[in-house]
Order: structure tokens, then sequence, then C-alpha cells
RNA sequence: UCCGCGAUAGCUCAAUGGUAGAGCAUGCGGCUGUUAACCGCAGGGUUGCAGGUUCGAGUCCUGCUCGCGGAGCCA
């Protein structure tokens, strides 16, 4: 049998149809009662007429507690008044499970109240919009390299070493051989996927040991990293203008309903089209300088130099070149000047700062070994990373982005824990 | 790790050092168009923990625990 839900109603107006959901919230008013119900599509009230129904039907109405699982079996009818343009004449109601009294009522509540409650949290509409939201851009990224020719490469989650700095790496034993790490990138197997395939794209949730008790950090969090061969700094900002505008304007076009529940102001999200402003870190620092800002050459930018810096700019800005030392020991010197790194950031509008980073990667194998030398890298770790340089190797880049942060700036939340179904934080494991 | 803020009813919050309160939720009653409905009644408290000051501490002091925000680091 085929099951109706509510997002379908537009296509069964005047029609009798059963739906099956939970009770989101109750009104009544003597002999009309209404009810709301949530079947994970949508929302629909239903209409209970004293006399239109049988008596048991209406007691059954007093039953269902907030969060019960029930059916109700009625007509579908237009309604201007109604949030969905829908209501149902209810006609029959059958109760399928009595709920305890639910714990997260409709009036406000505290984010760690609601946080140890999140498996429950997920049932609230605004919840429901933002993880909607979160898998349109899943799905938007999947079709922008799907449909130019990227090859899916899934990167390994237990790593042998860092990519990054070590003090960050969560550890787990690994049998005989010692400790493993989880990884914080899947950069460096995406940049062998790209000598395979040419152009490829890693998937998955990465790790970061930071002790960052902020709004804008996840220890475990979700990445999307595309590389290509023989692309240079330039082709990587022209991708990541071009991946970020079928993003968001995906999002503007098949979520318009979820960022309207969510309040979201999107007129700073239209302007996401290519090309996108791109200043070296140099005049970035300029503009800094302009506003006040005693910042110094050579340092990186902070959470509120980048609000500075993006306030100037109606949509992301790519700030690139920055100075080698503050960047990854993988990224390629300028040869124009040895100082700054091939290395790029995009900035997101109203202060939601960085959402990627990325950089055209060091191709020589006399450079990297000396990078990972100064870095106080194990070599042997890197050896296999080593060969990508000793075997066939050529200009390339790419970058990764923030899942979380990208859907937390779409929606305009003000905290990213609300971005993943169960975020995992510093002080928070559970549920 | 450092800096700042906080912890009172199931939830969100009030309460000059002087009787511990409201809204929501829950229970009962009322209402034929409600939209976080509304109206009436009722039950509901070891004020985070341990000390101290005081005639008297939710309130002031000390320590601890937990939470929140920020810095550093990063996507």
């Amino acid at each position: 049998m085929s099951r109706i839900y509510i997002e379908q109603l537009h296509e069964v107006a005047g029609q009798q149809v059963t739906l099956h959901g939970w009770l989101y919230n109750k009104r009544s008013s003597g002999k009309i009662r209404f009810l709301v119900m949530r079947d994970g599509t949508g929302f629909v009230q239903g209409v209970i007429a004293k006399g239109a129904v049988s008596e048991e039907v209406f007691a059954r109405f007093d039953e269902l507690t907030q969060e019960s699982a029930f059916t109700m079996t009625g007509t579908v009818r237009a309604e201007k008044r109604s949030p969905g343009g829908f209501e149902l004449d209810v006609t029959d109601l059958t109760i399928l499970h009595i709920a305890h009294e639910y714990p997260i009522t409709p009036k406000e509540h505290g984010t760690d109240f609601l946080m140890d409650r999140r498996h429950l949290w997920l049932r609230s509409s605004r919840q429901h919009a933002i993880l909607r939201v979160r898998h349109q851009v899943i799905k938007s990224i999947r079709e922008f390299f799907d449909g130019r020719g990227f090859t899916l490469v899934d990167a390994p989650i237990f790593t042998p070493a860092a990519c990054e700095g070590t003090s960050t790496l969560f550890e787990t034993k690994y049998f005989d051989l010692g400790s493993a790490y989880l990884t914080q990138s899947g950069q460096l197997y995406g940049e062998a996927g790209a000598m395979a395939f040419g152009k490829v794209y890693v998937f998955g949730p990465t790790f970061r040991a930071e002790k960052s008790k902020t709004r804008r950090h996840l220890t475990e969090f979700w990445m999307v990293e595309p590389e290509v061969a023989f692309n240079d700094l330039s082709d990587n900002m022209d991708l990541a203008e071009a991946m970020l505008e079928h993003v968001v304007q995906s999002c503007l076009k098949d979520r318009a309903a979820e960022l309207k529940l969510l309040e979201r102001n999107t007129a700073m999200l239209e302007n996401v089209k290519a090309p996108l402003p791109r200043i070296t870190y140099d005049e970035a620092v300029e503009i800094l300088h302009k506003n006040g800002i005693a910042f110094e050459w050579g340092n990186d930018l902070g959470g509120t130099d980048e609000t500075v810096v993006s306030q100037q700019f109606d949509r992301p800005v790519m700030v690139h070149r920055y100075p080698a030392e503050v960047k990854a020991f993988y990224m390629k010197r300028d040869p124009q000047n040895p100082k700054v790194a091939l290395a790029v950031d995009v900035l997101a509008p109203e202060g939601y700062g960085e959402i990627i980073g990325g950089s055209q990667r060091e191709d020589d194998f006399d450079a990297l070994l000396g990078r990972i030398k100064e870095h106080n890298l194990p070599q042997s770790a890197f050896d296999w990373y080593l060969d990508l340089r000793r075997y066939g190797s050529v200009p390339h880049a790419g970058f990764g982005l923030g899942i979380e942060r990208t859907v937390s700036w779409i929606c305009g939340l003000d905290h990213l824990r609300e971005a993943i179904p169960f975020p995992r934080m510093i002080y928070r494991l559970t549920p």
C-alpha cells in the first residue's frame, strides 16, 4: 500500500486519507478540537468537531499526550489559515501509543537541557528544518562534484600519524601496531586519489582534539575535500566559488520553507554567485589597519579579524597567499614570493568566518621532504605520501569545506552544535 | 590552559540580608476556529555541594562541582 505523507497533501485535496504520525500539539475549544500531527515530512492540523465523529473518537482526543503516536483519517481541505495550506477534517482517530510526559514542552528551554535530550529535540520543527538544510547541503555538494566527473574516494578514519599538529589528535590502541589516530583530514589520501583519478572528493567525518569551547568548534565534524591534479591556486578558487554558488542556490531553491521557518534573512545568500571577491592576505591586513586594528603581518587572522575583513563584502570573500609560517607543511610556496603560501581561505559573511581552507600543494619532492623535517613530523609515516612526488608528480590543489559551518551560515544559526544531529564537543559525548 | 558570567519548582525565570513567587508543563473544570490558544481551580521547593559571617542567608565571604560565553587553535 502506498502511504500518504503530510508533504503530499496538496496532491490529494478533497480526498479521504489516513495519516500516520505523532502529536505535536493540541488545542481544545469545547466542542471543536484541534490537533497538530507531525510525520517527519511536515505538520498538519486535524479538526475534530463534536457531532461529526462518534463519541468514542471524540473522547480519544483527550487521551492523546504530546508525542503520542496515532493515525487520523479524514478529508483533506485547503485552508488559507493553515501554515501548510491544508487541514484534515477528522472522521476517525486511532491511538497507537500514549507517550509518557514529554520533557520538551512548546515553551522555551535552555540549550544544555535540550542537548541532554538531543534524541528528542530532533523532533522539533526548528531542528527538523536545520537538518533538512544539512541534507540539502550534502546532497548538492555531491551533485556538484558528481556532475563534473569527480570520483568519490573515501579516506580512512584510522590513520597512522598527524596531518597537522599532533597535539590535536585523538589516539586509540590498535592491536599489535601500537597507536592509531582518528583522522583530522582526508586530504593526504585525497591527493593520492587525485593522482589516480584526476579529480576526486573525499567526504567524511574528521576529528580534532582541540580544547576549543566556542560556538564555532566541534570535536567531530564533517568535511568535503576535493582534490584536482593539474589545478593551481587560481583553478582551486574557481572550483570553490562554483561549488559555493551551487550549494547556496540549491538551498534557496529547494529549502525555502525551512529557511523561512528559521526566519533566515536570505538577502546575503542570494548574492552567493561567482565570481566571488578575491583579495590577498596583504590586502586583508590593509583593511584591518584602515579599521584601526593593530595587526602584525605574519599572524593568522583571528575570529574578529575575519569578521572585520568579511564585513567589507556583500558575499563570501576569498583571502589568498597567507604567510607560509602560519600554514600547513604541505602547502606550496609562491614562486613570486617564498614568504607566502599558495593558500586560500573563504570567509563567509555575517560573522560566520572561515568555511573553506585550501591550497595548491607542494609537488616538489625535496621541498616537501624539507618541510616535513622542519615540522619535526615522523618521516616514516609520510613515506607513502612522498611517493606521490616520486612517481609522476604534478601541480595539484584542493580545499576542505566544513559542513557544519556551512549549514550554520546558511541557516543563520548562532551555534554550530545545532548543525549536526548528534554534536560532539569537548564536554559532551552523549546522547 | 587562561579570562568573564551563571546554577532557585519538571522547564524558563523573578525575589533591598527579613513569610520562596510567576508563566509554561501536569491534574480537574469551562469554551464550536484554535495557531507557543484562552479562562478558573489544584498539586508541585534539601534555592548545585561543603563550610563561614549574621539575631536572620536564595541574597554576603571562601572552597569545590557543573554549565555557558570568549581567547588561543582551527573547518
